[in-house]
DNA sequence: CAGGTTCCCACCTATGTGACAAAT
DNA sequence: GGATTTGTCACATAGGTGGGAACC
């Protein structure tokens, strides 16, 4: 079969569900009806991150997966239930997700791929790109990414192996990052690979950017998001179709521990070529002090630009026949994470069962929770050494290139699985946890919005967490995907904003505002702030009854029936929250939380051990200082212009130097 | 008066009207209720290009304008006949603008400026900012910026002076810059100078990236918009109010001319510090091969970063007490052109006067068409030898932060000259021409959406020019500020697209779709698209009724209210139309015309004498090949998410390889 | 001390400059 | 031959790399 896409539940190839191998190929591809991401949300028996899949709720997830990957005619993606909320209800669709650059990550991903994180952000590489088919062309999509604890262990580097060295420190709300042309109609995002370059990362827990904040020595999977919306105002109560490719699992570090992971970055990364020695296949730790630039026909400068610059920007970037971005044949059974701790052999590749290019179970480290001490890279460097030697060509990129055939059936293949539709009622939805998301915050950054708006402060506050919510059913803090828009771009404190003293009223629609992001990712704006220091705010949506001021309300009165139908919420946590125990904890959120004290002073405590981050104001990036603005919303937005400029703002106006506290509900 | 607000007429500071003194200092302002930028428009008898502004009308058009400008408590800026389209109507406003770096801008008029040209585009420097006061801080605001020549002459550069060589070659269709951040709430505007270094501008009649297309040895006039209107879909019907600096007039080259120009764009532009030499005040040519960079203490670090990347990005740039951006003192009395005859001597500047100081009318150059043989920099250098000493330290901001303490005074008195709510019936509008803009296409570029929406072709075309109009009457082409929207962003011609074959339904409004646009200004998009030609496109808008398809009447209501109670349209321009007569031409154009031959091998014969451009398929910018896409528009965007995005993927839709044609009334 | 983090650096890509030779 | 235009260059800025010393 040229296509023979293996499907399976969204948490089924995850190490949680170690024990369970699903009776079919897993799936990359994971549907959720709600801002909750995972399917494992529809399974109220997962309220504890580590506790394993049960195998009735594998089976179902994986089955609908497997019905929608298989079955490229029909279409299941859409929810019945939620289509009146549906912008281009008409017609139907069935994306298909196709990772980029697969035979990249999973070089790294054989050696366990770190990802360098810093407090001034830093991007990934191999940079998360994604071809997507199957959309409905006239339908309006957004999408996005964000990137999730991968289990709840901590990790070290210990005789050229990641062991696990404990159990996860608490996380940090994890950003959902909006691809900045979000939204856009199917077509425009299937006539090209959807890259994600412009997401950093950082360890700064007071990263004022919105950069993805992480810790470093854990392991994390970014997830890749399919929502049919017009309208990011929408994105709440539409239908999150996720995508999870194993292989790009990573551990973030501060510093590279693995030198085969350098010199694979270093290999690949055109940005390092500068460490890309004479030839010698192996850097000698860099002592050839500046060679007389010996290398300099890498001939791989439109692809280092395909690879780096389809974020926000549509340049080059051929569609389809991109030799670049052709599926790798180096597929392999797309079994689920679930094999994970099985330990199998990355030379153990059944090409010809599956033709899902995107997912590599074998590769798949075994993410197994608790399990110590179980080497991750294993897979020599025999086989990649041709990389090695090439100074003169990047390997990846002359691989790709010799196998452009294989990328019509690549296109198609490499979604795993596919779950959808699933919902839960409320309470069940509190309490199932995501092994991936449980305990995380999430962010929905506004990074598509490049004309950003920035308010002063002092103006009305229209849009807080009050106006959202309010069922406190829905409340519930479980970790699953959590859905915090964050909003980029620059902020003005000074002028008070919209001081989120306390806005503890706990709704189940939050709102990770993070300033500065758009800036610092790469994406130049006009300096309409001044100050820096940012401080969280959250904010809760509406599981119920939207109140006045809700843009929710305003924005389509379908909202409150989608809400109705699929009662999955946002939840938030507090930072306070996590420490206290696993992930999965259902505690109460402490009360507001300040995150920079160059603020109110408030408590930095979340990071707990490791020293106060000590950028309370750190000039983020690579230019200090002018960033922030605040933004004022305005209400009824309904017919308004630019509704992702008025979420933007929206959310923006709520940044506040707190951090929303709030009770879970189990 | 700390802010003498000198005001006058639009055309009257041109000197298309030399021989009529403003019986009061002219203004920089300029008022229009429609896309039809100038006042002009409202006066019937200029159905010329070169035809001098009537007295009465001229008189009448200051008039209004020094109303508005001196009265600082007054608000006549809204059109009360228009209240209805106005998001935000309740607070009137009474916009102020403030040229930045306005005394570089002045030595650089002295001596007359120069801007190169470049097939893959170029930047202006010094660059344009404004500082904006004086707007509803809450009501949103859409800023943009055209250039237009500034009369019909050919330049050269002869014996040290620019003399009039001759007609001006026709022009082609001018784009409008709408500023990244378009729209922005009043105090976001008003919180940072607003910059559009973004803008690029070329010679290459091909260009597909939506740069500004000039005519080398041809006189140009920037001009800067401020709209009120939350959304770029009214923009066609709101009011336009129009600010000229004359200092900021320039002559487009290919080439450097006079060499004191180029020193004080060496000494200047920190891009070009490369060429300041030792310090012996003037290069010797750069034959001084290499000499080992001694001169790495600039300390302009973050002073080039305010100066060059405020358009889109909003880094740093303090938003108000940044001594960089302080309006200079060195402001003289404003002036209007209209003494531009009258060869006024830089060193007669009447600093006391006014307080206005973005203009100085004695800076501008008497630009009469057909007056030849004029010398255009009869000032010499030795004023401006301080500047060319300094080679550790630009002199310009050096000297701008000298003069801290003059900001607040020139904050306020900027703007020359206001001219509002003038109306007139459709067949005036067509009869009326400006001189700035006679003959030339405009084009709205939507630049600020980065998350660009890109259509394979073969889409239907949901917006083409024959949704907007209607009203042959309003279809008229006589020169005056037309607003011809250009979507930028990629195109891709392959499929189809919507193909704009015969698109001849004369319209008013108008649209110039120029793909490519944000890619190459430095915004970075997503490859959608991997074609090159592009053609160009022009949407006529609706002065009458609304058809079918109309995303204005689909928008609002009361757009078409608003087309009636100012019937003023947006016309469009063949580039066949221009040679058959000067830019105030008013025969019919001439049906379709294709730009790309690489399309369709059309006539590329627009620029007659010299050669085709010969980049038909060039890789413009620094990127090529893949940034053309096409957008097919949904209609009924009423309430649609983004109708940013909405109205930029309307536009896009439309750009085809062909021009309109159509009859002009008159 | 050791593990981990931070900082600064050289070196890279990408792009904005004017100079200058060559082309038109 | 003169007037412009074009392409290429060295040299800027802006920012993405890993190295490695310093720090914790």
């Amino acid at each position: 079969m040229r296509d023979p896409v293996v499907t399976g539940a969204a948490m089924a190839y995850h190490p949680f569900q170690p024990h369970r191998p699903a009776p079919f190929p897993m799936s990359a591809y994971i549907a959720a009806s709600q801002p909750s991401f995972f399917p494992a949300l529809t399974f109220p028996e997962f309220s504890s991150m580590s506790k394993p899949l049960p195998e009735q709720a594998a089976s179902e997830a994986a089955d609908v997966g497997l019905h929608a990957a298989l079955g490229h005619q029909h279409h299941p993606s859409h929810p019945r239930s939620f289509n009146s909320l549906q912008p281009e209800e008409g017609m139907e669709d069935d994306p298909k997700v196709t990772l980029e650059a697969q035979n990249l990550w999973d070089e790294f991903h054989k050696m366990g791929t770190e990802m360098v994180i810093t407090k001034s952000g830093r991007r990934m590489f191999p940079p998360f790109k994604v071809r997507v088919a199957g959309l409905d062309e006239k339908a309006k999509y957004i999408l996005l990414m964000d990137i999730v604890a991968a289990d709840d262990c901590r990790y070290k580097f210990h005789n050229s192996r990641w062991m696990v060295a404990g159990k996860a420190d608490p996380e940090m709300p994890k950003r959902m990052y909006i691809h900045p042309d979000s939204p856009s109609k199917g077509e425009q995002w299937m006539s090209k690979p959807v890259a994600f370059h412009k997401l950093k990362l950082t360890n700064n827990i007071s990263d004022k950017h919105g950069f993805t904040i992480l810790n470093s020595m854990h392991k994390y999977q970014p997830r890749f998001h399919v929502v049919r919306a017009n309208d990011i105002m929408k994105l709440p109560y539409s239908t999150f179709r996720t995508y999870v490719f194993p292989e790009t699992e990573f551990i973030a570090v501060t510093a590279y521990q693995n030198e085969k992971i350098t010199q694979l970055k270093i290999d690949n990364n055109p940005f390092a070529k500068g460490f890309r020695d004479t030839g010698n296949g192996r850097r000698e730790k860099r002592k050839q002090l500046t060679l007389p630039s010996l290398r300099m026909n890498e001939n791989q400068s439109k692809v280092e630009r395909d690879g780096a610059e389809s974020d926000d920007s549509w340049c080059e970037q051929p569609s389809s026949s991109d030799p670049i971005h052709s599926p790798l044949e180096v597929v392999s059974s797309p079994l689920l994470s679930n094999s994970a701790s099985q330990d199998i052999d990355p030379d153990i590749e059944d090409e010809n069962a599956t033709g899902a290019s995107c997912c590599r179970p074998e590769r798949t480290s075994p993410l197994r929770p608790k399990s110590k001490e179980r080497p991750w890279n294993r897979s020599g460097l025999g086989k990649r050494n041709e990389h090695q030697d090439s100074t003169e060509e990047n390997p990846f990129y002359k691989k790709h290139s010799k196998e452009m055939d294989s990328s019509k059936r690549d296109l198609d293949s490499g979604i795993l699985s596919e779950v959808k539709d699933v919902f839960l009622p409320l309470t069940a939805q509190a309490q199932t946890s995501s092994s991936l998301t449980a305990g995380h915050l999430h962010t929905l950054a506004f990074s598509s919005l490049h004309n950003q708006q920035f308010f002063k402060l002092g103006q009305p506050l229209l849009f807080h967490p009050g106006q959202f919510s309010a069922n406190p059913e829905a409340f519930s803090t479980v970790g699953m995907g959590h859905l915090l828009p964050s909003l980029p771009g620059t902020n003005r404190m000074e002028n008070g904003g919209l001081s989120s003293q306390n806005i503890s009223c706990p709704t189940p629609f939050m709102f990770h505002l993070s300033p500065h992001m758009l800036a610092s990712q790469g994406i130049s704006m006009s300096p309409f702030g001044g100050l820096l220091s940012y401080p969280y705010q959250y904010m809760a949506a509406p599981a119920a009854a939207a109140p006045a001021f809700s843009p929710c309300s305003a924005t389509s009165p379908l909202a409150r029936n989608r809400c109705v139908s699929s009662p999955r919420s946002w939840v938030r946590f507090s930072p306070y929250q996590i420490p206290t125990s696993n992930s999965s904890s259902q505690n109460l959120l402490t009360a507001t939380t300040r995150l920079h004290g160059s603020l109110n002073g408030g408590p930095e405590l979340f990071k707990s051990g490791s020293r106060e981050s000590s950028s309370m104001s750190e000039n983020c990036g690579y230019r200090a200082g002018a960033n922030q603005k605040t933004v004022s919303p305005k209400t009824g937005v309904k017919g308004s212009s630019n509704e992702l400029q008025n979420i933007q703002k929206l959310v923006r106006g709520l940044e506040t130097p707190s951090l929303l506290s709030s009770k879970r509900h189990i």
